[in-house]
DNA sequence: CCTCAATTTGGAATCGATTCCAACGAACTC
DNA sequence: GAGTTCGTTGGAATCGATTCCAAATTGAGG
């Protein structure tokens, strides 16, 4: 049997299209002997009205979608949850989809946004350059969470990636590091922002640059230890590692312990992020606490604010606070 | 400024709404000439056809909708992964969405197939009771990936979770096992399927039921650290403990480790999945390797049967092979 | 019994893209 | 030159839900 529409519930109630609509719509103004009938009819029927002629009529899906490049992430998982707890509250549905670091890919599901498939956008780890996602910025309702471009004309909700660096950078310095050495990530808007802070935090304590070892890569297990692999064929070693994530620091201690060197005492490894993967670590690693729920609840609000507001609204960056979390992979 | 329509389109172009939309829909009877206006005031007016529209009046979306209940599972982003390719090559958008194993949201985004907001659905880890996702599938465009229930009326792409769970099982009283016990998960089909598994392997070998201890709970780090707790308490100890997932039987060996005894030598252990974590862990787990990505791009292509032959196409339950992955948290 | 207001209802117009059908002009055949 | 075909085009009808406007019904007040 073919869908039913609000003309087939219309004619089994007995009444018209507009009576049905209404009360679907839970308008006040349907008498209870009528809303009762339709009801009726509706499930008789197995009724559901078809999204795409209600959003058309409506123009709004009251849908957003989430772009990011891969979701095993923990943060952008976590921070997804916020997105749709806050979402469901307003009665919007949230949607996912991973880029894969494709800019077509990317661009297809962008183009959601453009021809009204859903009412706004949240990109986590966008491809496309910084320019295009400002300028994106200028017209439709988008916001950016976790990474944002170091530009006055940016905006989004994230951490200061720069301070964390520094603050987790600094701890390794008054905990002992001479030596330091950083595995980060220039691909990443938020990775070269913590190499800034990293060099500053360095620079400050007096080193110069060409004492500071910097290797970079994808930040996956694998490439944290190809990294470190890296790092200990240094002389003099480094004896205090800053990882931009915590996945790449696991990498990054786990080559150290197989090398038959001891965590933290002759090297100390700091993560960031602190996923489970900072606690699954042996030892256990010091890192920094982004609140990520937090920044997807908020990145909503803008969201919807963006949304309901069009053009206005451009509350420019937000940054939320985060937390040195000292463990045992750094000295004391 | 609002949107342009095909209106505004024919206008621009001095032709009519017709032959723009044949332009737009690559239809060959169109002149060379008017393909050229039309494609200049598309871009003149950085037109888009409005979704709603177009699928009102195609009666499809071109997207499909998987939902799990979390989105950091290695095994579900993995897998979706390759739903995601082979939906790309068919035309396909695909989405996903978390249910956080709410069944009031997960009917929320049930619906989104039900109200023709997308052409099918992939279900990860249901969260209805199994009846309910088989009335569906007798309906809709549904297919499983992962978990299938255990009856005829299934239908959908997984390993083989009973066999997988013997075959580790085996190995585990191969290499030495003889007081088993078990860290799963009832709330899950495959849960329940590895556990009968685990069960019957057993008892091949002779084991009574009141040998082999048993404990369940959720699929993450901290619970696997709690439940091994319990096992710990246990007298005798197990010998080998064979975890529902990698994760947790990372938290098991952390758990054997810090009460100071050896990992395998006092007791083995052995995941599930093949994931990054298995590799994290020290020492590295011996698991069972699931092809998720081939049951991802597997499962699109039901899907797509199922999509385009309505009705007809149930091909029941596909297993792929599962592989035992042998490493060092295993006696040998 | 009539008027006026309030409540409820029916039905047409609308959203924007697609598609079908009729019609037009050009080219070709006999 | 009349008739036919082919390629191209315009425009109306359509998809299904919503919404506005006018009409119908009810009830209260005089």
């Amino acid at each position: 049997m073919a869908r039913a529409t609000v003309q087939d519930v219309a004619k089994t109630a007995g009444v018209s299209v507009g009576t049905v609509s209404r009360v679907l719509n839970k308008s006040p103004a349907v008498s209870e002997s009528s809303k009762e009938k339709v009801t009726a009819a509706i499930r008789q029927l197995n009724y559901r009205p078809l999204a795409s002629a209600r959003d058309l009529r409506r123009d709004r899906t009251m849908r957003i979608l989430a772009l990011a490049k891969n979701l095993n992430s923990p943060i952008i998982s976590e921070a997804f949850r916020g997105v749709g707890d806050a979402a469901a509250s307003s009665g919007y549905v949230s949607l996912i989809a991973p880029t894969a670091g494709d800019l077509e890919r990317e661009q297809q599901l962008v183009d959601m946004l453009r021809n009204g498939s859903v009412d706004g956008l949240i990109m986590f780890s966008p491809t496309m350059p910084d320019e295009d996602v400002d300028e994106m910025a200028e017209q439709l309702s988008v916001v950016q969470v976790c990474e944002i471009a170091d530009s006055e004309a940016a905006f989004g909700v994230s951490i200061d990636d720069r301070q964390a660096a520094f603050d987790i950078t600094r701890h390794l310095i008054e905990t002992g590091g001479r030596r330091l050495a950083m595995i980060g990530n220039r691909a990443a808007r938020s990775g070269r922002l913590r190499e800034e802070g990293f060099r500053q935090a360095a620079a400050e304590a007096g080193m110069s640059p060409d004492q500071m070892l910097f290797v970079e890569g994808e930040f996956d297990f694998h490439t944290g230890r190809r990294l470190t692999r890296k790092l200990l064929t240094a002389d003099p070693l480094p004896d205090a590692v800053f990882c931009g994530s915590d996945t790449v620091a696991a990498g990054c201690v786990r080559e150290i312990t197989d090398a038959g060197l001891r965590v933290p005492d002759d090297i100390a490894v700091a993560g960031f992020d602190d996923s489970v993967q900072a606690e699954m670590c042996v030892p256990e690693l010091t890192t920094i606490r982004q609140p990520a729920y937090d920044m997807g609840r908020l990145a909503f609000e803008e969201l919807l604010a963006r949304m309901t507001v069009p053009g206005a609204h451009r509350r420019g960056r937000t940054f939320l606070p985060h937390e040195l979390v000292v463990r045992d992979s750094t000295r004391t």
